[in-house]
DNA sequence: CGGGCTTTGTGAACGCGTGCACGAGTGACC
DNA sequence: GGTCACTCGTGCACGCGTTCACAAAGCCCG
């Protein structure tokens, strides 16, 4: 009930950068440093100096004038933004390629997001472990998710299964799902979903690729027509 | 040379989405669909129908007043916008662990950016072979970029050699660099970057879920109450 | 062949995010 | 104690993207 709490809504797009900022500051205290302007910041982040000030701004007052941030003190009120001052189990549905190299990567329990469980629909992927974590079947998922407290899932099934699996979280009581499949979940209002399609990310590239060539093949200087299906 | 090849900048969102359009126009064509109205491609693609329209016009004219869209056509379209239709060989940095389920994925190569080659520094790496590529040493980047005509590269690497993938692709002529590490790249101009990161992805869900519970700790694991969706 | 229904394409208004520019506050130094 | 250099916080203007609303255009059917 603390009055600054819900001070103000964080515009989508600052939230976005809040953990980019938090990474860095994190990355700086690890050197010894203490205070960093917004300059300093913004140049380590590629971003603008003044977005960043205005970023930061959405937190509270809590820089310093002719000074800086204060590094220490400025994470702690990032990760009290984000809700980072405790750690969020989190669990995979799909024990293929993805999921395997989502649990054993690592990078998630350290940045607060501990993988507490994997499960799958395939009985035969269950019993192995991956990074340290047991495989289990997917039947499990509402016992699981009520018994670790878990509010985020991760979905790493192939596209045909991936809507399943959301319901299935979203049946558990998940209440965040990040989708690593290509395809758009239908989920209940209230529900967050984030994506990342990695193939729309090479399309991406790919587009400002052609542009760049003039929508030419690249080069082809010897051997003529290689033929790249080049309409 | 052709006069409608630069018509106009398609705008960075719009350029976003159509990899998801592409996706689902493809979905619909394997099912049959030979056309589409936009409310109908905005249903499944999850958007605003006028913003289909509107996305879909910067193309050209290529609906049909009172009918739609003919799937197969818009398909070639934005194949053709995008740049996909031919294939662009990516090379992977890093074959640890999601070099390697990048290389596993298969993904790549069904949508037009087969992984042509994964190097790693690390020797003992070398020779293994990851999703049909043998792994090799980045030190032979300029000579595989050079003969297979990448143009794009993948940095799958710690977050502490990821600069240093990025100035070895760029310097073996790389143009374009889709980043999973968890580092802010600097680059020349006019190299293109995309970053994936899934750590921010999850700090995301992380703010929106302790808004949602109004920052206290989610659920008080004294009472039986084992409310599910919260209310 | 014409009326009515459907759906596209787009002008216009709106809202959000960005970046500039500058006042306000702080510490350092003489 | 005063001056100066520095940096934050923010009002404001601009531009991009989104959404609405509607005229134009095509098809179907009687």
């Amino acid at each position: 009930m603390s009055p600054d709490r819900n001070r103000r809504r964080i515009p989508d797009a600052t939230v976005s950068r809040l953990p980019v900022y938090l990474r860095i500051l994190g990355e700086q205290r690890d050197v010894g440093v203490d205070s960093i302007s917004s300059d300093r910041l913004a140049e380590l982040g590629g971003v603008n100096a003044a977005k960043v000030r205005k970023d930061l701004s959405y937190l509270g007052s809590y820089g310093t004038r002719g000074v800086g941030y204060e590094v220490q003190y400025l994470i702690f009120q990032i990760q009290r933004e984000l809700g980072l001052t405790h750690d969020w189990p989190v669990v995979i549905v799909g024990a293929g390629n993805l999921g395997q190299a989502l649990a054993g990567y690592g990078g998630f329990g350290e940045r607060g997001f501990p993988v507490a469980a994997i499960v799958d629909v395939d009985p035969g992927k269950v019993g192995s472990v991956l990074g340290g974590v047991r495989v289990r079947l997917v039947d499990d998922l509402p016992q699981i998710v009520q018994s670790k407290q878990i509010n985020i899932g991760v979905v790493a099934t192939p596209a045909g299964a991936a809507q399943d699996a959301a319901d299935r979280l979203v049946a558990a009581g998940v209440t965040s799902i990040l989708n690593f499949a290509p395809v758009v979940l239908t989920v209940p209002a209230g529900i967050e979903v984030r994506k990342v399609d990695l193939a729309v990310e090479l399309q991406i590239l790919s587009y400002y690729e052609q542009r760049r060539t003039g929508g030419v093949v690249h080069a082809a200087p010897t051997a003529g027509a290689r033929s790249a299906s080049a309409g």
